[in-house]
RNA sequence: GGGCGAAUACCAGAGUGGCCAAAUGGGGCAGACUGUAAAUCUGCUGGUUUAUACCUUCGGUGGUUCGAAUCCAUCUUCGCCCA
């Protein structure tokens, strides 16, 4: 069956996306995509990736992760550092092996849109900020909040300052801190232009209606409160201030955990959290025309087949 | 049967004569997004395609007043208390 998928040599290596707001399936079908393909799975999810919480971030279970290889799941610390930027490195230096053992082929499965757009259009280049820079510009907001923050930005980057939300005191505190990290304003580092790549993408996602996506999200959410959520959120209580768990699920887990929130609010926040988390996702989606949207009242596998065929320019 | 209290927008809940289409919170909707993005932030949420504008709203009806969500009368419903 493989046959009939195969590329032709002429082609460039093809990157199939399947991404889509939280609870859409894209787990299920990436992998029946990669068995079908013969491929690895790349997952493009900025919280799967952190070991220790596959519970309430619903990673690929065991059995998922032994049915096909998986990268970037469970394979960084709760306290390490990540980012868009480096998850388009890493992925570009991974590719190329993938390709090559697939015949052409790998499945990037996610929702994380900025780490996806990461690889498929790339990220300006811009400096690593230094421990030294992180603090001091940490120490200025606290010191005189986002104001102290803004008029530190006014003399180093106005330019952006005139365009950046103004109430949005983590992207001022970047672009103080690349503006002080490079020399040179931040904004000026924005060049906006599309990285060429060696690859072609399809992006597909799992089109369910609000009131169905909805409906799957609160099942999960009990699915997962079964599955042993509190328990695990309990195990990394202790790192609760972490970044990795700033997350839906773990943070209403802490708010119970502490004594704010009781049980019987924490469990069904969850559930609304994760439904703005999806709606969120939704907004990135619509203006990607580039999605091709799957129909979930068919077959799955057969409609993604077809956009990766019609992908190769309507050619099996 | 008697006494008291309450009825406000999707929900909760401020407001007690003009600055009220009505605080605030929740929920909902929409949006932004280039290095921790499941993060962070923004806007809207009675109607009128725009509005410093007009119209319709604060349980019902009828009053008082230049003017009522706010005062009076009465009715309805709910809650509490005495029977």
């Amino acid at each position: 069956m493989l046959r009939e998928m195969e590329l032709r040599a002429d082609s460039k290596p093809l990157l199939i996306v399947v991404t889509g707001p939280t609870g859409s399936g894209k787990t299920d079908l990436s992998i029946q995509l990669a068995c079908r393909l013969g491929c690895d799975v790349i997952s493009a999810d900025s919280r799967q990736i952190y070991r220790g919480i596959p519970v309430g971030t619903a990673a690929p279970t065991p059995e998922q992760l032994a049915a096909v290889r998986h990268h970037f799941v469970g394979t960084l610390e709760l306290d390490d550092y990540f980012s868009a930027s480096r998850f388009e490195e890493e992925v570009l230096a991974l590719l190329p092996g993938l390709f090559s053992r697939s015949g052409g082929y790998a499945v990037m499965c996610g929702g994380s849109m900025m780490y996806i757009d990461a690889v498929v259009n790339g990220m300006d280049e811009l400096p690593t900020v230094s421990d030294h820079v992180r603090r001091t510009t940490a120490e200025l907001y606290e010191r005189e909040g986002i104001e102290g923050v803004r008029a530190m930005l006014r003399n180093l980057d106005p330019e952006y300052l005139a365009k950046a939300d103004p109430a949005n005191h983590k992207r001022l505190i970047h672009a103080v801190e690349i503006s002080i990290e490079a020399g040179v304003p931040y904004s000026s580092l924005l060049t906006g232009a599309r990285k060429e790549r060696s690859f072609r993408v399809v992006k597909m996602m799992i089109d369910y209606s609000r009131d169905e996506l909805f409906d799957r999200i609160n099942r999960r959410v009990d699915a997962m409160v079964s599955a042993g959520l509190e328990d695990e959120a309990r195990r990394v209580y202790p790192l609760r201030h972490l970044n990795s768990l700033n997350t839906v699920g773990y943070k209403e887990m802490f708010a119970y955990f502490d004594g704010v929130m009781p049980y019987e609010v924490a469990v069904p926040r969850i559930a609304k959290n994760t439904r703005v988390y999806a709606k969120k996702q939704l907004t990135w989606l619509r203006r990607d025309s580039s999605v091709v949207c799957l129909d979930p009242s068919r077959p799955l596998l057969d409609q993604a087949l077809q956009a990766i065929a019609e992908s190769h320019g309507g050619r099996l």
